[in-house]
DNA sequence: ATGAAAGCGCTAACAA
DNA sequence: TTGTTAGCGCTTTCAT
């Protein structure tokens, strides 16, 4: 096709048309080697020659062609992540993408995002081009339940090196140590002179623990294993998700009423402290004068209003750490993708916060 | 390079190596071209023929390279979303990736993210690379403030499609309808009986106000005019930004301490809310038996904890709809660069919520 | 029903 | 200092 033809096929679509080396080459009058060399700084390129090169390519707004790229080098610079279809995995937390963004950038590598079919697919049409074709270098997987077996084939087969985000595996996983996070809790709770610290899960009940998100079952173990360090015996509570508000903050108030009422608590998640704010108010206990308060939460998460505008004492998850270092991960395994990477447990961070204070200062 | 040379200089990364149609045609006893047309269902390939082209496909987990086809066909088949780095351009609202998923899984699309450099960069290998190189049909930016000016000419320099997103442009954008959205909100009051309405923004100041986003101007400009309209003087509430808490709980507190208080209240965002609930409580006033509130929230804004748990009526920001109707308007831009697309306004949904009674039924 | 030839844009090796 | 040749993986056109 000659280039009127091309032009006339496009017509009107000409400024956003790519640029090739071969244009640069006619209008300055060389070949496209030696503008390809120019446009590479190569030192045996004639300086003023360099120069009218780049000036034309500046001129037309030249762009190598990443396809063309892709193909010689063997590599596309990219990477993907593929995002779950549960409510909790389709959302990918800013700080996690940023993260991310932070190690990409030292590769400069690109970043794709897609998303896995809704419906256990058989529907070949319906699984993302990123599986179906060779697109990106290596895989993120956010999936925090275990992917529908089509679709997990499909990656099986597809041979990319991928990495499992929040997901414990035998090996190429990146997750936050929740585990850790149990720990710390009560370790900080304990600094402050607690003993009497329970612990409160309102999002899974003890019959689907153990089919639940690996978290619930760290943190708990966590809190528990330091307990019990500490020659102490865990609390435990865990309405479970078939009890509705009333029953879960009665059972919250009845665990605050008794004589022996633990003077702290560590929360699974804001949920928790929420029915724990409604229970402490109803037996007149405040946080953190009567009660110190240790929960898992986002930097963004509110303040507790009900009191003086406290912010929580509360365990960061460390998105943007796992986000960097799954990409670092990815990075390895695409130089070398027989090698399984051992998993990475990645600490919360404690932000001190003002609802746990000194057991000694509680009234 | 041989194939033994190949397999030898990427040793052990044999698995996840791309597998091409010319290796299942020397498999399979063929020449490249009829492996490829094997592999679209041409008519005119022996069925049998097919099904062994298929099968070893399969085997060796063949997938086309998507470089090869974009170089063939002019399209990558991929959009990028390029983020500012401000903290509220930076994080993409879930919503509205979700959106953008739901458009580009129309045709077939991808997606990529990428970051602009922190700061003005001209140092060119900051630019991210899916501007510096062709690798996206078209651009979706997400810029709530203009561009550094290096970002700026980049863009325009690269002559690739973009659709600005969240921003007021003469043409080619897509932002959610912030007039409606103060419009809408005084209605509903209206229509509850409401006729003394505030309207409270905690975020913008009066000075900072020409130059601070759209929405702030717009949605106090629906509201105005919704109120004018009626024949009613706009009553505004802009503390500013350098009034710390207490002034703006003090501020708001002698709105409603006033003889003639408003019955009902419009906010700009949750902050708002949260300094009008604190007023509303010293002043003794309880919402909504007393003020009528509207505000503007995602869905996944906390509940108004103080009295009874109740959901703020808010209107929630069209961000699924932003989302599709820009991918959609970047489609085609793609299929038509020179023309430019018309503004869209999306217009804003009201979740009634419950912290919006009619006015006959205050106390 | 199958294949030969050509070309997309880019680049490395090797002349000239 | 510049150019020739070749090839990456895929696809279309035109033989055979």
């Amino acid at each position: 096709m000659s280039v009127a033809e091309q032009t006339l096929s496009r017509a009107g679509s000409d400024a956003s048309r790519p640029r090739t080396q071969e244009e640069i080459a006619r209008i300055v009058g060389l070949t496209r080697v030696t503008v390809n060399k120019a446009l590479h700084g190569a030192a045996d390129v004639k300086p003023e020659t360099r120069e009218r090169v780049l000036e034309v390519a500046r001129r037309l707004g030249y762009r190598p062609h990443a396809g063309a790229r892709a193909i010689r080098s063997g590599r596309f610079g990219c990477l993907a992540v593929l995002l779950g279809t549960r409510q909790d995995e389709e959302r990918l937390p800013s700080e996690l993408l940023g993260g991310m963004q932070d190690e990409l950038a030292v590769d400069d590598q690109q970043l794709m995002i897609s998303r896995l079919p809704a419906q256990d697919a058989a529907d070949a049409s319906r699984i993302p081009r990123i599986l179906r074709e060779w697109f990106a270098d290596g895989l993120l997987i956010h999936a925090r339940e275990p992917l529908p077996e089509s679709a997990a084939a499909v990656i099986r087969d597809a041979h990319v090196p991928a990495v499992w985000l929040a997901v414990k595996r035998d090996a190429d996983c990146v997750h936050a140590d929740d585990f850790g996070a149990g720990w710390m809790a009560v370790e900080h709770l304990m600094r402050l002179g607690h003993r009497r610290i329970a612990y409160m899960d309102t999002l899974v009940g003890e019959s689907e623990l153990a089919s639940a998100h690996y978290s619930h079952r760290d943190r708990q173990a966590g809190y528990s294993h330091a307990m019990q360090c500490a020659g102490i015996d865990p609390l435990l509570l865990r309405p479970g998700a078939g009890a509705d508000w009333e029953q879960r903050v009665a059972l919250c108030e009845a665990l605050l009423a008794g004589p022996d009422r633990p003077t702290a608590l560590f929360a699974y998640s804001v949920d928790a402290t929420d029915v724990l704010q409604a229970a402490a108010e109803r037996t007149g206990l405040r946080i953190p004068a009567n009660l110190a308060v240790v929960t898992v939460a986002e930097a963004g998460a509110g303040l507790i209003t009900r009191e003086r505008r406290l912010r929580w004492t509360a365990l960061r998850p460390p998105h943007a750490q796992v986000g960097r270092a799954a990409v670092a991960a990815v990075m390895r395994k695409i130089d070398n993708p027989l090698r399984p990477l051992a998993p990475e447990a990645i600490p919360y961070t404690l932000d001190a916060g003002q609802t746990a204070i000194d057991v000694s200062y509680h009234s």
